[in-house]
DNA sequence: GATGAATGAGCATTCATTCAT
DNA sequence: CATGAATGAATGCTCATTCAT
């Protein structure tokens, strides 16, 4: 094992290896939960290094900084959905009604309303600078362009009525995570139900 | 030693002085617009007290403790949208459709108050002991609970089209943070732009 | 006593309390020679801490961080040699040479070229930040301006005779502090006799 | 274990292998130039690390610890200036006029070189032991003995006028590191440009 | 020689809070 | 009310160096 031995010159000496990768995720997703538990500005690098075992000076040879890990932490919560639309097929139905149908379910249920994912979002966007927020920000708004192109294309058809779809389509992908941000009201419908509503309520309102 | 009215020993050195009250209520407020921006934690007693012109350590003869002021901000942030629907009359309006209108109108309008508090809600419950956060959400659900009874009189009177109303209610409640929630993609839009296009949408979205 | 309440808005709370000043100065005058014994990086603020025998914590009352300590020393270093010229009336000399003369034996013995003042400066002016950086070298500059300034008027004049005289006037000015950087090779000299040797060496080379 | 080569226990592994020292002389060199740049204390073992392409932990099969590092570079440096006077062949000019300026242009023009190097002593000499510095000073002492000697020359034979050779001789050495240590000012002249005005003003100074 | 892992020590800086005058 | 002083506890992060494989 091991054979590889084309190590890059200097910027990324290890970042290939298997081994780093493995740890890397393991910081991610352990900070992750601590995140969502706890804030990112309330957990400590400290406590990051006892939920992982990795001693905290060690820590720093897999990440840059803690600020690096929300990066990473986003980067890995935000794949999932920009990545649906092409593995779902979504992008090749014609029908824009049933294409948005597919959208809207495809989302809720792979889990972009649930848990307290957009949360962190929202709450600790913040916390990243400009620059590493516009690259997050950025994978949030090709999911907003899946959806406008879907209601253009329904406008061009005749089958959708819309005055500005890029404010509709901001309303809803947000309407999407309603379930996470208000989690003590919806507590009594079911993931299948809430699908169904939001599908009619979504339908009307782009609708005639 | 420490002969200055010892009247209570801790919290209280003269609660009914008007000038205390103005001083606390000037802290709240102070401290209210820095949770807003930054978050509650990210916020330090220093900067309130820089904010407030009083001096840190003058700033526990009015307030207990930081998480005192947390409790003081989000009991005052709750009060004006609560009573907005009886100040504004919104209550008293017959048609339904001018009633959804004026409520949706009312809250955006209020300085977007309405989503700043609850983006607010949604980052710093955790920081909230759950017998408040309890009080605030019961408070909220009043909001949710007028518009709900909108939407129902509207179906009775056909004028609305409902499912379910209250999981309707709750989607239009949670609606008007968007603003808040999203500001990176509603930059482009006016306050009264997003008020016509949230009405407009919202108005299909219940009607036949 | 303390009858002034003027106190700054907020900037300044206390900078102007005699206090204030003197803990300040006592700060800096211990960070210096931990600065010259032992270099800027290698002097901690644990260590200034323990010097001045104030608690770590509450240094940071008198001073922002570390960076502006050094500053402060640079700031005290230079001052005595940018005011020397007013003070020893040196502006006022007519005579050329005499005002060259004035100012060499001037600066050396304020102590210009003793102490290892100079020395901190070669070598620390690295951990200043541009900013901070360019605020010192123009007190220096200032002092080598006055230099030139004499040269010029000596040229005018036609008693000196002088190819580039900004050239001239730095390397006259990085004279002064030979004996501070060669220490090694100038025991065997005393101060007059430095003195007198610099005069004559660097008043011929001014000349024709 | 460790079964590797086990002939001497710590320092050295190889010492008389080509690549062994090949690898030592690539630490060396590129850690001097980090010193001079940044300073000794304030160069990590990670920098250099970096700058030589050697994995840190590598670093340490070729030297002992980072003050090895700073001997190694002191030797090594100290070693082109005392030599030049042979190689250039200025030993053997017979005009003190032309070995002087010889000897300014060499000095200078070696890359800045002696500059730069004094200028290490002077910022770093703190970090060395004693024993090291002592030797390091007597070479340096054997540059100021060279240009002593052209000046003594000179005024035997009548071409220079200086009352004490040795001080001079001290002022010309020093001057010598003026633009090392004064680069701030020196940015606008050439190197051809200061080596002129420098042969220039010494010149001058030494004549009559 | 590369690599994964560790380690003891330390850094500058900030925090909320208290208390006596 | 203001103010000088203290304090216990963390914070994120870096250092040089070692060792076994």
């Amino acid at each position: 094992m091991r054979a590889k031995n084309v190590s890059e010159p200097e910027t990324a000496p290890k970042k290939s290896s298997d081994l780093f990768q493995k740890r890397q995720k393991q910081i991610i997703q352990k900070a992750m939960k601590l995140f969502m538990k706890k804030g990112y500005a309330q957990t400590s690098m400290r406590e990051i290094s006892k939920a992982t075992a990795i001693d905290i000076r060690n820590l720093y040879y897999f990440i840059k900084n803690k600020e690096e890990i929300l990066f990473l932490v986003f980067d890995r919560l935000h794949r999932p959905e920009v990545q649906m639309f092409e593995k779902k097929g979504i992008l090749d139905i014609d029908d824009p009604v049933e294409q948005l149908r597919a959208a809207i379910a495809g989302l809720v249920e792979n889990g972009y309303g649930y848990g307290q994912e957009v949360l962190l979002l929202y709450r600790e966007s913040k916390s990243l600078p400009k620059r590493l927020l516009k690259n997050i920000l950025e994978k949030e708004s090709r999911v907003v362009s899946h959806i406008e192109n879907i209601l253009k294309k329904g406008c061009a058809r005749g089958v959708f009525a819309i005055e500005d779809t890029s404010f509709t389509a901001n309303m809803i992908t947000y309407q999407l995570s309603l379930y996470a941000l208000r989690k003590w009201n919806m507590k009594k419908y079911t993931k299948r139900r809430i699908i169904d509503l939001m599908e009619q309520n979504i339908l009307k309102m782009v609708g005639h």
